[in-house]
DNA sequence: TATTTAGTTCTGCAAATTCAGAACCAAGTA
DNA sequence: TACTTGGTTCTGAATTTGCAGAACTAAATA
């Protein structure tokens, strides 16, 4: 068994990380390997050396990797000649995470439509309200390239 | 009692974005009420009137209002004489609120600083990348307010 | 063939969440 | 003073979640 170790300050900092990404709904174990793949100087990790950095059982590491996996928020190397999986964070498209998130939170507005549909046309005030948020998101759905765009050239 | 009823349409509407509310860990109860005060065609609901509507416990109303009026995503008038409160949604500071989610998506981002700054500077293109998603994520929230006016100017 | 490795799957418990029901309370009304 | 109204608060029960532990498996190795 590789003796892999990280530091107090880098515990801490799994943990921190760990709760920001609990807010996203995710089970702790599998947020504690998120962030323990982002944290750790090494990028790449096996199972054994998640499972004792982190102090959780086999059942708890298996789940977490494979509902990362499926979530495509990690990814995994093998080496020839080497049984074991090495994983990692999939960051390297957090461009297109990031947008996905940005057209999910826009992804309300669909519904937002449906409701001001059926909204009777008294509730003035109200209705223009939700007309204005669909405006917005509609706007902001269409922005987010260029934005993209505007910052890789600003680089 | 006043006899407010929605209609099948629109209670599978609250149901649907009841659901949608959901997904940020709220609380089934309060995401009805939330989604309720949207849907419905009277945008001024009673404790009763939801608690009926919704069909549930007047505890669970009570929490539900409680925890959204602390969430600041309901808020309530009141009529001279009548010692009940009129609760509504809050979405006429919606440009706030998206406003504090983008933010909040992207306060992120001094975690992640924290931890570049521990990390070893072997792992070059790992730390590249975080250093990339930062920049972009400062750049993104400098970039909000100009999207709003943008937006604004152009309607 | 036996053993080790790298996990997976199943069982079940412990904790947390969520809500209904009932008791309660304070202000206004009869 | 008793009753009604518009809630709040306090159990407790039903789910749901999250994970440990143990048994299991398939591939590689001795």
């Amino acid at each position: 068994m590789a003796e892999f170790k990280i530091t107090q300050a880098q515990k801490e900092l799994v943990e921190k990380l760990g709760v920001f990404y609990e807010k996203s709904g995710m089970q702790p174990a599998a947020c504690r390997v998120m962030a323990l793949l982002i944290v750790s100087d090494q990028t790449e990790l096996t199972f054994e050396e998640i499972l004792h950095t982190l102090g959780i059982s086999k059942s708890a590491t298996s789940g977490a990797i494979n509902l990362l996996l499926t979530a495509n928020r990690l990814e995994y190397i093998t080496r020839p000649g080497d049984r074991k999986r090495y994983f990692r964070a999939k960051i390297l498209n957090w461009k297109v995470d990031m947008l996905q998130n940005m057209s999910q939170m826009t992804s309300i507005g669909t519904l937002l439509k449906e409701i001001n549909k059926q909204r009777p046309k008294a509730s003035k005030e109200f209705n223009n309200i939700l007309a204005e948020m669909i405006s917005f998101l509609e706007f902001l759905n269409a922005e987010i390239p260029f934005l993209l765009k505007k910052w890789e050239s600003k680089k």
